[in-house]
DNA sequence: ACCGTTACCGTAAACGTTTCCATATAGTGA
DNA sequence: TCACTATATGGAAACGTTTACGGTAACGGT
């Protein structure tokens, strides 16, 4: 799941083992000498180049296929000037959301029969510069870019000229040429979500998740600030230090938020939480403390990924279209590297999935 | 998250885009030039060689920070014998313990600075045999396998040499000089499951998950051997075809089979299932079916996964030591990777979480 | 019969490293 | 002073590919 950055100093010491000479080892020499042509024919022929006859063609492949020979992907990487591979680069060590579109994606890919690598960064990290050092030498002739905050790309991508997308983040305003995004309306659907809430009645509303502890307006996640905004036009000045609780992607972290939101905020009748794992998280925060839900506090959810469907109480989110994503970045991550053409930024639509976790507030 | 095995055909067709010269490919000819010492000596500071000196050591050092200079993977795998990286084997799609210890194992990594990279391959694949050729090129100096029934070592196994650890299987039997293997003790921990189960007085005790489609006594999961044995012992004969469901280790896929092994044994009053996802599935499905957990029916699962600790109810389980897990099995490798040495096999202790799943069966 | 194409194929350089070998210099003991 | 060793460095081959270039053979048109 993991390339790092390659370190530089390698412990020194003794090395035991190494693979039995000739028994895996085939290499493009071992081919041209069995078939009997040349090196250049042989590679012509794995990579599918014309100027080699069809009859030579074929006996080159078959001798390939009975010897189970597969091209040295390291010599190959080192002289091409590009690779034939798909880099992806996910961002967050524990966020569910994004394995499960990177899954998407690898079976997308598998599909089209494309090697990819995957290089996970810490969410502390610079990202997009470490990133761009790592896969450089890979010359990936893509790249994926799954999460990251708009302003981490501003300055960095620069440096990459290659076909990319990012997910997630709407890229527009960057105006790079060759970096497409794809992402849920956060904005939109952070806004659909406390409408649903306020639609049932409720007007205290608390938020969790966001891991910045910017507790202000200036928050840079999508879906607070839709949530505010939908507040905000209520009538509704939304209260940061009293009714936000940040924490990060997960169970555990969405727990003790919860906690912690509701010990400060005990009057909230509904919360929101902007991620599943949070809110999963949440709901059993409310049972330990004795809330009912959804009979005293509401929780609406974000993601939709599986797990929501089989909590109890089932969770109200808003689903993610991770499929249309996947596809849409790939497809056009694949058709930007082979015929070329602009970049495109597109808005993929969210549903909202019921739930048993939402219900009207009490009189 | 993943390396597909490299394809050996390549879509033609033409490339847009490449990386802008000079400015992100420095190489060791350029650190040469400029700190005006040759390529080999500048390779000896790099790799951390005794013969240069500690003044020049300084210098060419000092050259490669300012530049952030890395060297290319690529054409270091192709060159050395053993490369420095460990390369982690993967079975299976969605199975989150692995995920999980994966991480643990990624953690442990990154903090010896070792280099990791990860490969999955699915279920079905004639796994071993497909992962040795993946990795072959790599050269890594020593293999982990997350995974794998033991058969598919037996053959396939010779040909490799290296150190490898296998994780999830005791490998002892196999005999192969250089293959450790860490795991919790599935067979001891069925039993134990299903003995906490007979101990709150259940007797009709079913049992889900295991995916192979083999219901019978010759099971290859040592959780389900365990377990039959545990109810053979108290001279309850299991029924594999009316108290036994497969399904895959996910939600939906235990919601599913819960669904079909309730309906068709009803009077069943406890279940065991294989893992915590599918027991997650379980529990919503029982609810869905009008069965009250832990009333009418107990659940107990295993891996004590964190989303176990979250679920209403709180799911009874077997965890999985996997912080143990992962450090004994990074430890060992690397530990035969530098000093040699021969191959441990080792079993893992689990821990009964206590859940609000389990109760004494109704009278 | 000649030349120009075209189709096919071999040769060799290059990718960025590592490492073996050779060389140069400095230091040592006699 | 003379070997001799130790230490530090440079040079060059090699890893397994890709690809630009050149060459050969066959063929068609004049």
């Amino acid at each position: 799941m993991e390339t790092f950055t390659v370190t530089v100093t390698e412990m020194p010491g003794k090395v035991y083992g190494q693979y039995r000479e000739g028994e895996i080892m085939t290499t493009i020499k071992d081919i041209a000498r069995i078939s009997g042509y040349s090196i250049g024919t042989v590679s012509r022929v794995i990579n599918n180049r014309a100027d080699v006859s069809e009859e030579t063609r074929e006996k080159i492949s078959e001798i390939i296929r009975e010897r189970g020979y597969q091209p040295n992907s390291n010599a190959r990487k080192l002289k091409q000037v590009i690779s034939s591979e798909v880099s992806i680069i996910v961002r967050g060590n524990k966020n569910v959301f994004f394995e499960s579109i990177l899954e998407e994606i690898q079976i997308m890919m598998r599909g089209y029969d494309e090697n990819i690598n995957v290089h996970f960064i810490g969410e502390t990290d610079n990202e997009v510069a470490t990133a761009v050092r790592t896969v450089s030498y890979i010359k990936p002739k893509g790249i994926i870019f799954l999460g990251g905050y708009i302003d981490n790309f501003r300055d960095e991508f620069s440096q990459i000229n290659l076909p990319c997308v990012l997910v997630t983040t709407d890229a527009r305003d960057l105006g790079f040429e060759n970096l497409s995004s794809f992402t849920t309306d956060y904005y939109d659907a952070g806004k659909y979500a406390v409408n649903k809430l306020l639609s049932y009645g409720h007007t205290r509303i608390g938020i969790l998740g966001g891991y910045s502890s910017n507790r202000s307006r200036e928050h840079k996640n999508g879906k607070i600030i839709g949530a505010v905004e939908a507040l905000d036009r209520q009538g509704i000045p939304f209260d940061f230090d009293r009714d936000y609780e940040p924490c990060s992607y997960s169970a555990e972290s969405g727990y003790e938020a919860a906690v912690r939101l509701l010990g400060r905020s005990p009057d909230l009748t509904a919360v929101f939480a902007i991620s599943d794992s949070i809110a999963l998280g949440a709901l059993r925060a409310l049972k330990d403390i004795g809330r009912r839900v959804p009979e005293d506090v509401s929780v609406i959810g974000f993601d939709g990924l599986t797990y929501a469907k089989y909590s109890i109480p089932r969770l109200a989110t808003i689903r993610q279209d991770t499929a249309t994503l996947a596809k849409k970045c790939v497809d056009d991550l694949l058709l930007r590297i082979t015929y070329g053409g602009p970049a495109v930024h597109e808005l993929i639509p969210y549903e909202f999935i019921e739930g048993e976790s939402v219900a009207p507030v009490r009189q």
